[in-house]
DNA sequence: GACAATTGTTGTCGTCAACAACAATCTTCC
DNA sequence: GGAAGATTGTTGTTGACGACAACAATTGTC
């Protein structure tokens, strides 16, 4: 009726059994298609990596990226920097925390709007954001071995909208 | 010391209090060179677009790709449904609860291996299949419109080998 | 000066990936 | 044939994450 049981269903199939298919015969019917598959499987491709890559500082990379703004952007409040990040601001809060508890960023009280906090790396947070880059960069440069320079370049061009 | 802190540091900013910067004019610094951020934001907002157009039908992606699958290979195993989607056999069990009372798959218990389950789509999981289609299709025309036609294929070819 | 908006915070809810443990069952190997 | 190990589905826990709602303190506006 629907015309969608067909594509993979070749040999291998147990009457209305088990499935005696090999995981690389399953076909994906309409998913191959679909941008939004094949990119949240990268997407967790290149986390596990980033994460792995970072495993010996223990930074993720939500944190690696609020610290890289901090760091270029000193004196920011965390509405601006939710905004600019895609971070919801109470999320921020709990991040912060644990970033101010390991002695990377401090939250500095505003003088110009006491509601706000302006938000600064310490000494230490510099140094250490410095590591988490080059660590950052090296997990790049896998990204580029297992999709490829040129498709990598051309991946960021594409996405580029999307900040 | 580390040479991270320029950048976007032109005027507006108060000495060391709030940020008075406008949005649009914070540096992202390295991450503007990580494949992985431009990524996740793009897969944020395409889940976004997916979860809204297919609203009405209170369909999520990755609902969406276990009855798709089902679907075209019906008589699966759970372990091969999970091992084929990346998604871990145990979060599989709820997704296949919910699908099951929504009366869209059914559970039958394998014959050639006790142990486990046949699935497949019920009569119903099988027109409700092929609503859910045609509205992630329309979806997929959002992603085109909104990266545009030729960028969205290069994706797709580009992030191919992630299945 | 009253009223609306903003900032940081706390809390809850649901999705999701990652593990660990378990019973039932299958496979392997002696 | 039977013991030992592997597999399948299930249950439960943990933590990261996005989305929302409410709140106090403060700021901006009319």
């Amino acid at each position: 009726m629907t015309a969608s049981a067909a594509q993979t269903s070749s040999r291998k199939r147990a009457g209305n059994g088990a499935a005696r298919i090999d995981a690389d015969e399953i076909g994906l019917d309409a998913l191959v298609g679909h941008a939004g598959y094949a990119v949240r499987r990268f997407q967790i491709w290149i986390f596990q990596d980033f994460i792995r890559t970072l495993g010996e500082v223990d930074i993720r990379p939500t944190q690696y990226s609020v610290l890289t703004v901090i760091g270029a952007n000193p004196g920011l409040s965390q509405m601006a920097v939710a905004n600019r990040l895609g971070i919801e601001r109470a999320r921020l809060v709990h991040l912060l925390d644990s970033l101010e508890q390991r002695r990377l960023v401090k939250r500095i009280k505003s003088k110009t709007d006491r509601r706000a906090h302006a938000l600064h790396l310490t000494a230490q947070g510099e140094t250490a954001l410095a590591k988490f880059k080059r660590l950052a960069a090296e997990h790049e440069r896998n990204v580029e071995a297992k999709i490829g320079r040129e498709n990598r370049q051309r991946l960021l061009q594409i996405l580029a909208d999307f900040t």
